[in-house]
DNA sequence: CTCCAGGGATGAT
DNA sequence: ATCATCCATGGA
């Protein structure tokens, strides 16, 4: 087992794992115990540090970490380029330190063909349960966790299979996905090189993917950091504070407002809109 | 445009 | 305690 110590200015890891962007993180001790592709990983914060341990990684673990958690992301320039409204204001307050990480591109996918019309809670089981039961067991301080099977090893499943990880309608979509990634029709590394809308475009022909799971894709996986995915949480933030008494305003509307308001970071700005409006419905209630 | 497809966490009573 | 609502939606 390696061990090392990685230095993290403006990131809050809590923030970071549990803004709705990635699923599979455990809590355990102080810290988090993961997966970063096949590596089985211990994490924990202390102020601007974070201890790491993780097993049989090919590059060093800082490396691994700095990588995943995007700690290169030039932070401050990217809060400051929000656009200077009140919702944004609390928002960009409340996240300080969130950052959006760089997810292996077929685990994010397959994870969030399984998240339409759930709960972040039920997205969370429905991953546990794939890498229980397909993917391969690793130890890491002497907790045992899985990674995410492999697009290969899925396409093996059967329909009625993936069901009893709870994914119900979804299962048919994932197996169907599945399948093309694993034949190559759908070559997720090689669409690294394709413009925005072409690769939202190849995205959207894969079962399960329309344009939300297609712009979560690209804003956790490929880096496009541009990328807006509207969803439940932010279709209500953005009619509340940008089309108040506005009636008619379509999903289309939305979109293109999205895309011109928040402007080239605007995928952070929809993530830290929407880790608000979540984390203040949590606690709202009391009183 | 509408309607429907798991199911469990969460909230209401 | 039980019951209703909600959900990082896509497809028909």
């Amino acid at each position: 087992m390696q061990s090392c110590s990685v230095r993290a200015s403006h990131f809050d890891l809590v923030k970071t794992l549990d803004s709705g962007q990635v699923f599979h993180w455990e809590k355990y001790a102080d810290g988090f115990v993961g997966t970063i592709e096949q590596v089985p990983v211990y994490v924990e914060q202390r102020g601007s540090t974070l201890k790491v341990s993780c097993n049989g990684a090919e590059q060093s673990p800082g490396r691994v970490i700095r990588q995943y958690f995007a700690l290169d992301h030039p932070l401050k320039k990217i809060c400051a380029s929000f656009p200077p409204d009140a919702a944004m204001n609390q928002a960009r307050d409340f996240c300080r330190g969130l950052r959006i990480i760089r997810q292996p591109k077929w685990e994010c996918l397959a994870t969030f063909i399984c998240s339409s019309m759930k709960q972040v809670a039920h997205i969370r089981q429905i991953s546990r349960a794939l890498r229980q039961r397909y993917g391969r067991k690793l130890i890491i301080c002497g907790i045992t966790t899985y990674d995410f099977p492999g697009a290969g090893r899925l396409a093996r499943a059967s329909e009625e299979e993936l069901r009893v990880c709870g994914l119900g309608y979804r299962a048919k979509n994932l197996l169907a996905t599945s399948r093309r990634v694993a034949t190559g029709e759908a070559h997720l590394e090689a669409w690294n090189a394709l413009p925005d809308d072409e690769l939202r475009a190849r995205l959207c022909e894969l079962p399960g993917v329309g344009a939300k799971v297609a712009n979560c894709v690209m804003l956790f996986a490929y880096e496009r950091i541009a990328a807006f995915p509207i969803d439940v949480w932010i279709e209500r933030v953005l009619r509340q504070n940008y089309f108040a008494r506005k009636r008619k305003v379509t999903p289309r509307k939305l979109a293109e407002f999205a895309a011109g308001y928040f402007g080239e970071y605007g995928g952070y700005a929809q993530q830290y809109l929407f880790h608000y409006a979540r984390l203040m419905k949590r606690r709202a209630d009391p009183y």
